[in-house]
DNA sequence: TTGTACATGTAATCAGTTACATGATTCT
DNA sequence: AGAATCATGTAACTGATTACATGTACAA
């Protein structure tokens, strides 16, 4: 067996794909003109980690000949790129991956979409919640050791992390809100039908 | 001239060292300890870093001979030191530094203190706050383009983005307001003088 | 005396950045 | 005709991660 881990860009690269399999060129585009996540839109990056993927076969290639064009390299995810990528989207969030790679659990979230349930889901939701408010109580301890006037400048950045992580707990309650509300009309679709 | 610019990291130590002079030991129990920013502890990123800086003469080293004990190498920040400190200090926020490295901006805040003057702080958050205003405009006008009901798990993460954003806004008005009251008393000081 | 904290480092690996290369196609 | 965009890649560099190495001081 290979090594194990994907770096955060495979795995975008994974959850990309698969919602429509995409060439190099898309998804260089996509990150260059939307503000998904905040990945490089360097060829550089992109075709290397696709090349990666590929070689680990989770990844299928397919080229596209419409024309006599230079060829487009067309990616979908394979069966084992589809399980590497559920496993990754039902990992709980840490306390570690909210720090080190804080743009990730909404990463994950944003692929939720038609590969989670609507049940795993809200617990993932709910996981996200309480180390967010962990790490919300742990900085509001390290206020407390700031309490001398000299140190109000790193009071201030403190401060910063904390509306930070207090406006993140207010859209995952918003979030979690929205999939109750989704939760409750599927099941009255069910009902009626 | 060598390379021109350094990490975040690096900077991160200039910043830090010019607080107050500390071993690589010391800034790893730092970086374990306090949230202060996402950086790692560990020995083979700090040590490595700081032997870059001094090799570059942006810190100067000197030996704790107190005890027999193994010397602690303690770093202080050379003339060169200071001056590429104070002149990162003084770039003002970037759209690009607020995406791809979202942290600097509040970590070059942090450090601000006693290097810049109230005038200088006040004109950064003002720089900081039209650039995080202007991310927010591009971020909404994202949101038009996903008014599709299936689209609705993308509109949520765009909605963090805009919160979270939001949130930044908030915070540097009110660490402006913070600033605007300390020049008033200032100045009232200097009069009372 | 066994282990934990202090204290600094190196070696291997690897992904990301920057810059360059190439050639076709479409727009102006 | 020339520029911009499409499309995919490679090569050099370099910083970060992980893991290991080494030895002291001190506390249980």
């Amino acid at each position: 067996m290979t090594k194990e881990h994907l770096t955060t860009l495979e795995y975008a690269l994974l959850g990309l794909i698969g919602i429509s399999p995409m060439t190099g060129y898309d998804i260089h585009k996509l990150f260059e003109t939307t503000p998904f996540g905040h990945f490089s839109s360097s060829p550089g990056a992109i075709y290397p980690a696709l090349n990666r993927l590929a070689r680990r076969s989770l990844l299928d290639t397919s080229m596209d000949k419409r024309k006599e064009a230079r060829p487009r390299r067309i990616y979908s995810l394979t069966k084992t790129g589809e399980e590497a990528l559920a496993a990754w989207l039902r990992q709980p969030v840490t306390r570690d991956e909210l720090i080190r790679i804080s743009g990730a659990p909404i990463l994950r979230f944003n692929f939720a979409k038609e590969r989670l349930s609507i049940e795993e889901i809200l617990s993932y939701l709910e996981g996200y919640r309480r180390v967010v408010a962990a790490y919300i109580d742990e900085l509001l301890s390290y206020d407390d050791q700031l309490k001398a006037p000299e140190m109000y400048h790193n009071r201030l950045a403190l401060d910063h992390g904390i509306r930070r992580y207090r406006s993140e707990l207010e859209w995952i309650t918003s979030a979690t809100t929205a999939f109750i509300r989704a939760r409750r009309s599927s099941r009255k679709h069910k009902v009626v039908r």
